[in-house]
DNA sequence: TTCTTTTTTCTATAGTTGTAGAACCATAGG
DNA sequence: CCTATGGTTCTACAACTATAGAAAAAAGAA
């Protein structure tokens, strides 16, 4: 028998590098060869791992919102109401290199989700599940006394998703006017306005 | 003398040709040959007029910034206060055909803009503008006694942002939780919330 | 008609990409 | 030490792209 290698956690490690490249170089710096390269192989040395290209951005665009998942639940598991839903919040937002790394990743994984079916199916379940956290956690509040405003929780969620989706955008393409203490101060204001509002 | 053609009238309807192929498959389906032939032209036409695709890319691009903004100056020509606010904004959101098109054109565009330092500056310009607009209206509401809340107006108006920038991902890419009039719902919640907050 | 100038088409080219697959290598068991 | 086998490299190829530029076409002026 000859050396064996952990397929899976090469996958991860491919997916890592095109991470790298993809944020570094964006999605059309990503060829095949570049990640290979960029994890320290050759080129043909990643189809045993990923038979496509599509194969391996498609598992890198979902571990990106696995690990993002991850993170949001991890954040939240000790709060509830308004507190986990800052929580969760801030867990999106591109407040350091990490996320803004994401945020460089997940707007190309937008472009390719607009003709391609599957990434969009991919993006529609993540987004809902968030969704439908943060509006457990609007519940939560509700239950709590911590929210008084008639507006529907629907509408709410579908607000700061939006505003967290934004800054995903603004946080890289406007650094400047989005900076890591502003979005946070945009998200407080936004939890703000929600717990005055009656 | 032979057949002319007004350059600057060519060069716009490239540029429609650009964004009907970009809307109906993609940015990566928006080849040179594609494009010409909806225009109506073989290969080789744009080149008197685009000298490159970048120009045509760009071209397209910034013409997309001028037709919204057109659009939001128009709306708000007799407005002023909350009531331009709301007319701005609603401007930009994705409520019809013609700016869920837009959208669809945008995003591949932030795409780009992530590797490429003119179409980020283009961005930021044309960010810069609305944003500084929206701050104007919500001076003119807090003289008009319409606003009273103590939040900044700057994070106000990069709430707003983030939330009509959001929109554009969501009402592509979850149209279902985001329909036009969840779209308007959620604006007007977030406006209510400000008028409300003190 | 014929000429002149603009516009358009067409062909060619150089470069890049994803993918395939043969050749090569390395390692653990006998 | 040998060998079977999973892993890796390397070369090749076919498709596709943007771009260049020569050739053709069109259309008003003389």
């Amino acid at each position: 028998m000859p050396k064996v290698v952990d397929h899976d956690r090469r996958r991860v490690e491919l997916v890592e590098a095109t991470w790298r490249i993809i944020a570094r170089h964006g999605i059309e710096g990503a060829t095949m060869r570049d990640i290979a390269a960029e994890a320290g192989f050759a080129n043909g040395a990643l189809k045993p791992y990923f038979p496509t290209k599509d194969d391996l951005l498609a598992f890198a665009f979902s571990h990106v919102f696995s690990q993002t998942s991850r993170r949001m639940t991890e954040a939240t598991v000790d709060r509830s109401g308004l507190g986990a839903l800052r929580a969760y919040c801030l867990e999106i937002l591109p407040l350091d290199d990490i996320r803004i790394s994401e945020a460089r990743i997940v707007i190309p994984f937008w472009q390719k989700a607009l003709t391609d079916a599957a990434k969009a199916e991919l993006h529609a379940s993540a987004m809902l599940q968030w969704r439908n956290t943060i509006c457990d956690h609007l519940q939560e509040a509700r239950a709590a006394g911590e929210l008084r405003t008639p507006l529907p929780d629907e509408d709410l969620a579908g607000l700061l998703m939006n505003l967290v989706l934004g800054a995903q955008i603004t946080a890289v393409l406007s650094p400047v006017e989005n900076s890591p203490d502003r979005l946070v101060a945009q998200l407080d204001a936004c939890l703000r306005l929600i717990t005055e509002g009656r």
